[in-house]
DNA sequence: TACCAGGTCCTCG
DNA sequence: CGAGGACATGGT
């Protein structure tokens, strides 16, 4: 299973995938060097996103998102001083929208008491360190905190998801625990962040053709 | 009508 | 540890 010849293959077919779906804040069309452009309150976005959509659909996410929007909720501040009840209510279409409340008071409190609500500021901190202090919070695992890192703080932190795993299986490989998933790709690929965002959202891509038409997904893997 | 979607936490053996 | 269940809505 060369990983390098995978990427190519799905880059081939599916082209160069977009940055974070941003729903509120559009990227920068003209980030300089082809880097992607985002400040602050992408950043916070990117986060709660990568909340929302644990084991949801980035259709339901959306619509939660927008609800935030509107109340004017995307902030740290914001979200932290806001009722539970009306938290809820706006996180509702993403489901399990009691627990998302409480992951998102969580993670805003952290920010606040910890890096006065900057997120730039936090993402400047060590990468060893940014990840153990997400996965002390309640609410987030491996998956949210490499997704926050890699996308919002656009560190070369790879991410492993269950269509990770699905194509691994297609090649008869599986791992138990997720830092081995990782591993074996980290170990095989240059660290870069680029390469990291590419190859997950390719990945996404792929799965999402996977559980519609099986045949064709593979076909592209064996190109 | 079931099953699943870019997981995580808790409980029980 | 590891399996099994709970959390919840919306699309197919």
């Amino acid at each position: 299973m060369e990983l390098l010849k995978i990427y190519k293959n799905l880059y081939n077919y599916f082209g160069p995938q977009g940055w974070w779906p941003l729903v509120a804040f559009r990227a920068e069309p003209s980030a300089p060097r082809g880097k992607p452009f985002f400040n602050c309150d992408h950043q916070f976005e990117i986060c709660v996103g990568a909340i929302l959509t644990q084991n949801t659909a980035w259709k339901n996410v959306e619509k939660a998102i927008a609800n935030l929007v509107k109340a004017n909720l995307l902030t740290p501040g914001a979200l932290l001083r806001c009722g539970t009840k009306k938290l809820q209510t706006c996180l509702y279409p993403a489901g399990y929208f009691r627990q998302k409340t409480k992951k998102l008071k969580i993670f805003s409190k952290f920010l606040l008491e910890n890096y006065n609500g900057d997120l730039r500021k936090f993402f400047n901190s060590q990468v060893s360190i940014v990840r153990c202090q997400l996965l002390e919070l309640w609410g987030i695992g491996p998956e949210t905190a490499d997704s926050m890192i890699l996308y919002a703080g656009g560190k070369p932190t790879f991410v492993i998801d269950a269509y990770t795993r699905q194509l691994c299986e297609c090649f008869g490989l599986r791992f138990k625990t997720y830092d081995e998933y990782k591993k074996f790709f980290v170990h095989q690929l240059p660290r870069r962040a680029k390469l990291y965002n590419q190859y997950h959202a390719l990945i996404i891509a792929w799965g999402k053709l996977y559980s519609k038409d099986k045949k064709a997904a593979l076909k592209i893997l064996l190109l």
